[in-house]
DNA sequence: CTCATTGCAAATAATTTGCATGTAA
DNA sequence: TTACATGCAAATTATTTGCAATGAG
């Protein structure tokens, strides 16, 4: 689990403004996206939580990953199979994504130099960067091996 | 209008390759994603195409953006208001974006110094990389100003 | 007590698919 | 002629929402 000391007193301090309430069920939710705030998808994150109580429903995760977004903890990402993903929204610490597009296997990987040329080129356009999305699709080394053992068959 | 003569060609080898037809719908299509090939929806492709033919349909135009994708013509992209949108896949030209976060404005820029250090992290992966997505999510200076006179109320 | 929150089911929205009919090759 | 293509409507999939019941502060 990484250090999630900023982003609690990030979404308490968004829930305080906002006079929403702490409950177990959010609580279970929040609990299990810091575990593993690894590109989840929403089913995968109910899967979890229920092991902890099977009653929690589908409409409270969709809420309370909403509120992990409105609140700057979480973002939002899709990669290309139909489901939203979410991550920890962890400027220090950012990382970007290298996808297969054959097997959609997800490799991370960090670029200082490329965040340092984003930042001037946005300093350019005169915008002010809140995150950013780096995603490049290939074909990872595994895949190719398979392409090469078994030819196109078009 | 980009010049497109590649990508009829790949389309055409596409095409034949698969026994697939080309239709007076199709070319229509086709034509008027050529026309207007920067992210473009579903939506309004179908409302140019039946300016020129009133009786496609949506599932016609759906179909066949699937083949530019499959072809390679095209890349599905989506930037955060719930549409698929699609551009032409033009590695040369490539373009990235810069999206505010408020307008939902979309600025394009390119940065071939960018384009190269990718490459690198991508071959110490080991990938060949066929694509890549490149966005930075902010506040655009007119957006930046309209926050500077009206302040936040919550 | 009050009002946010929950779970369910129903409602939306975007996209896909089945099928009878049309039509390139 | 032989399948591929089309348009429609129905089906799927992901997500959102209305509402009565529950529970936090």
């Amino acid at each position: 689990m990484p250090n999630t000391e900023h982003f609690r007193e990030m979404l308490n301090a968004y829930m305080a403004k906002k006079g929403l309430r702490s409950t177990k069920q959010r609580d279970h939710i929040v609990e299990a996206f810091f575990a593993h705030p690894d590109h989840v998808s929403i089913e995968e994150l109910l899967a979890r939580v229920r092991e902890r109580d099977p009653a929690i429903g589908y409409a409270t995760v969709y809420r309370t990953l909403k509120l992990l977004t409105e609140s700057g903890v979480a973002n939002e990402r899709r990669f290309g199979d139909g489901l939203t993903r979410y991550e920890l929204a962890d400027d220090e610490t950012h990382h970007d994504h290298l996808i297969c597009m054959e097997c959609q296997k997800i490799v991370e990987f960090e670029a200082p130099q490329i965040e340092q040329l984003q930042e001037q080129i946005a300093h350019q356009h005169g915008f002010v960067v809140r995150w950013h999305k780096h995603e490049m699709y290939g074909v990872c080394p595994d895949c190719q091996r398979k392409a090469a053992q078994k030819p196109a068959r078009n």
